[in-house]
DNA sequence: ATCTTAATTTCGGCA
DNA sequence: TGCCGAAGTTAAGAT
């Protein structure tokens, strides 16, 4: 990894044309090839970078670009693609290499696949005597989350968000079109499943005649997790 | 702007828990206390970050960390929601800090909205004889992209994306009901026209009658552009 | 301010 | 490997 803060221009091309007039930055060049360009604002996307796989040579600059003041001129060119980043350095603040190591990696708890299996062990929350079909169910659109039956042996289809919207809504809408036509099924009830349910979704969903289930993550996982079981 | 780089454990918690555990990595705290902490790999995304606008207490170790080898505990706390990063910091490689002020930002060229402009002036690749009535034709539920006629006079409804995946689709397909019950417009078609189109988006378009047309950007910018013409 | 849509999206999972 | 959907998405534009 090497760091360098330095007043710069730069130029992209690739998917599009991008170009950043000169001031100061921060540029980092990863052990990939890769270059991220960050200012002091914004979020964690960089104002302009190259995706890994890349390589970055370090050319002279030509004579136009001497006379602008132009120091060093970087050309990061895309291992897979046509994509290309020229950096033109002028002044350098402060430019640090360091060997950082393969990383062990982040972990993570509490997104939707958790929620997902958390509600697939635990369909009897959607009602009694509900009992599980199968998780990710495939339809010719793509897999429905959850297919379940009632305690009556109706078919129910189950999307799980953690944020439900009006796309979530949609998706549900398309599944249900789409199950409704297998004979075995039909007919196939929805239900829209969620820790939050947007109103405009959920105004959405119960107009098609779609079922609203606000989901408790924690008692969904107390109850999933032994360690935390009381007794 | 400050880069630090140094041997760290990080643990987020907010909209999930995420952990990573002791490593060397690049961490950057910017202006308006936003912190991305970095690996020498992946893209973009940081391993790890607070978004802006947040806060960034330093406090000391205390006894436990201590004795782990903990030199500085850092507490980055979101303003506007109870997102909390905690960075323990071990051996510190380097620390450098440094005034970047304000960026001139980033100038864009060749995404969507210029595609439609691209096909706009072309029509014609849609089949000939067709003509433009208007871009971003209005209906209740917002613009469509383009209206057109083909050459027998037909309305027709363009929906164009760079990429097109079946949201598009659903998209142009409640234009389309819209626009059809006007009277001086019905009946009328719909065309989704994208540089690609994903499998599963052509099947919902084809079953729902719309048509499937693949820009050639190169190609449509090629015809657009004076300079690149040979004569 | 809130909502909708695009993104040089990136990232993970599964066929 | 390619496709599809989620993301602590972020960011820009419209209502």
């Amino acid at each position: 990894m090497r760091v360098v803060i330095a007043s710069c221009s730069v130029d992209y091309s690739g998917r599009l044309d991008a170009h950043l007039p000169r001031a100061t930055r921060l540029i980092m060049v990863k052990a990939d090839g890769s270059v991220l360009v960050h200012s002091d604002g914004g979020s964690y996307k960089p104002l302009n970078w190259m995706s890994p796989p890349a390589r970055l040579a370090e050319v002279a600059p030509d004579d136009e670009d001497a006379e602008a003041g132009v120091t060093a001129r970087w050309e990061v060119i895309a291992a897979k693609s046509e994509d290309r980043l020229v950096i033109r350095l002028f002044e350098i603040v402060s430019d640090t290499s360091v060997e950082l190591g393969l990383d062990p990696g982040l972990s993570k708890d509490g997104v939707e696949a958790h929620l997902q299996e958390l509600l697939a062990e635990q369909v009897e929350v959607l009602g009694p005597g509900f009992r599980l079909v199968r998780r990710e169910y495939p339809t010719p659109i793509g897999p429905v989350d959850l297919l379940v039956r009632d305690a009556a042996g109706a078919a129910v289809a189950v999307e799980v968000k953690r944020v439900g919207g009006i796309d979530g809504v949609e998706q549900l809408t398309r599944y249900l079109d789409m199950l409704d036509r297998d004979p075995l099924l039909t007919p196939v009830r929805g239900v829209f499943a969620a820790q939050q349910i947007k109103p405009q979704a959920r105004v959405l969903a119960e107009d098609r005649g779609i079922r609203c289930v606000v989901l408790d993550y924690d008692a969904m996982r107390g109850l999933d997790d032994p360690s935390s079981r009381l007794f």
